[in-house]
DNA sequence: CAACAACATTCTGCATACAGAATGCCGGTT
DNA sequence: AACCGGCATTCTGTATGCAGAATGTTGTTG
């Protein structure tokens, strides 16, 4: 009777489908995308109890969650006190853009010696998305791609490390990125710097790439921080924002 | 009657002394000395209760610890597992190295055009300081010194999130040297590249003083690799440790 | 009318309690 | 003797309760 191996399938069923995402892992997720996205504005303060709720879990794992988004530099925690979503300055964004470009231009060096051809190949495929987008002017998908062609450069530097510290820079520069939508012809140059990473990327010249990315990201560093400055400017103090504490009810966007 | 305040004095009494530091705060910060000085050795299991009782918290603000630690890389989250102090790789030595050698040669690039005259003053006093332990020999107070100076260095860049960026790696960093004690060779060298840096500091020559810093790191991390994979060798693999699961014991070190 | 002080309220930080997942042990089977 | 299945135990993940800190409010005083 070999009636072993009823309930389940023994070996291998491929793999076991939902790994089951722990709330803080999901709330993590989930509120990085709100600041990112501008849904959570700077400056929103966070009540743990209103927010727990909106999402539907207690405070235990939103708090684990905030402390984490906090050294992302999305959250400001104030001990004892209401923490709040980061504020976005000028000068931040300098500081975020110039060390992103440092971080981007040692990756594209390194990935001009380490990526294999498939790497390679994955990020022509890429660049081709990107400037089929371009043209059809389509901005999100753009976005998208670019983010990815961004990411892959990094990946390609074979460093983890490297690329788990890029990564906690990643959200803070999306943040920004997404206020400032960038102009037109800064666009085109975009695209054409990103043109040519790949060709030096693919003639495996490290130096010349590390510049190419540095140079890139300083750039667009650049065009977002006059971006913001202008809102800044146009936005000069919410001095006494009247009275009203709720910036944001969350459950409207939950 | 003018009594008013009676129960402290009114205006600023200086800086209110104790801003009592939170639980998870402190048990962090003792953490990360148990982890990096080695007395939580690499691969000991993590059990919350325990730990948490050794430490005399609950596990809430533990747990929150915990967190962030993982991203500092010291500890490895294995999720519904019981978490364990990270490995320490060669492998991994050797990334967390070269990352640190482009950040700490950026930061020393922009240093050389930031640092004000007082920084420069600051570090060449550090400068004098590392020679003399140096010259006698006192191992534990250069490496402080010489710790000193390289987070001095960053700090001349005038970044704040380069500063975090590099501070999020050091812990790591300042881990394998510690399990790697430096050969006296390799020791007088480091001493000589931290001269040539402050001269290139001082000149104002960003160039120079960025390659020399990146290759300080750079060598340091070729030195601890070796080290590390030597104890490695040692050691080549736990095998079955028999099955006591008890590699630390924490109250004898909390 | 401005300023201050005591109070009431709100929110955080921490501890504890509980349910589900994972692991190890033990007996049964081939 | 090795392997497998089921059970007991252990540990994590989450929810809830409670005390102290911080803030807003109100009444009072000069």
């Amino acid at each position: 009777m070999p009636a072993r191996s009823q309930k389940f399938s023994p070996l291998k069923l491929g793999k076991r489908l939902p790994p089951a995402v722990a709330l803080h892992e999901q709330a993590r997720t989930r509120l990085r995308g709100l600041i990112v996205r501008g849904q959570l504005p700077p400056g929103a303060p966070i009540i743990e109890t209103e927010l727990s709720q909106s999402l539907g879990i207690s405070r235990t794992p939103l708090r684990e969650a905030l402390k984490l988004l906090a050294v992302e530099g999305l959250i400001e925690l104030r001990s004892n006190r209401t923490s709040q979503i980061a504020a976005l300055r000028g000068a931040e964004i300098e500081q975020v853009f110039e060390v992103m470009a440092g971080v981007e231009g040692m990756a594209a060096g390194l990935a001009a010696e380490r990526a294999s051809a498939n790497d390679l190949k994955r990020l022509r495929q890429l660049q081709e998305r990107m400037e089929l987008h371009h043209d059809r002017g389509d901005r999100d998908d753009y976005f998208a791609a670019n983010q990815d062609a961004h990411r892959l450069v990094v990946a390609c530097a074979k460093n983890p490390i490297l690329a788990a510290t890029h990564d906690g820079l990643f959200a803070r520069a999306e943040r920004a990125r997404f206020l400032a939508l960038a102009s037109r012809s800064r666009w085109d140059d975009s695209v054409a710097e990103h043109r040519d990473l790949l060709i030096a990327l693919e003639s495996r010249d490290s130096a010349a790439a590390s510049r190419i990315l540095s140079h890139h990201v300083a750039r667009t560093g650049r065009v977002v921080k006059e971006e913001i400055e202008r809102a800044e400017s146009k936005t000069p103090a919410p001095a006494k924002p009247s009275r009203e504490r709720k910036p944001a009810r969350v459950d409207d966007i939950v």
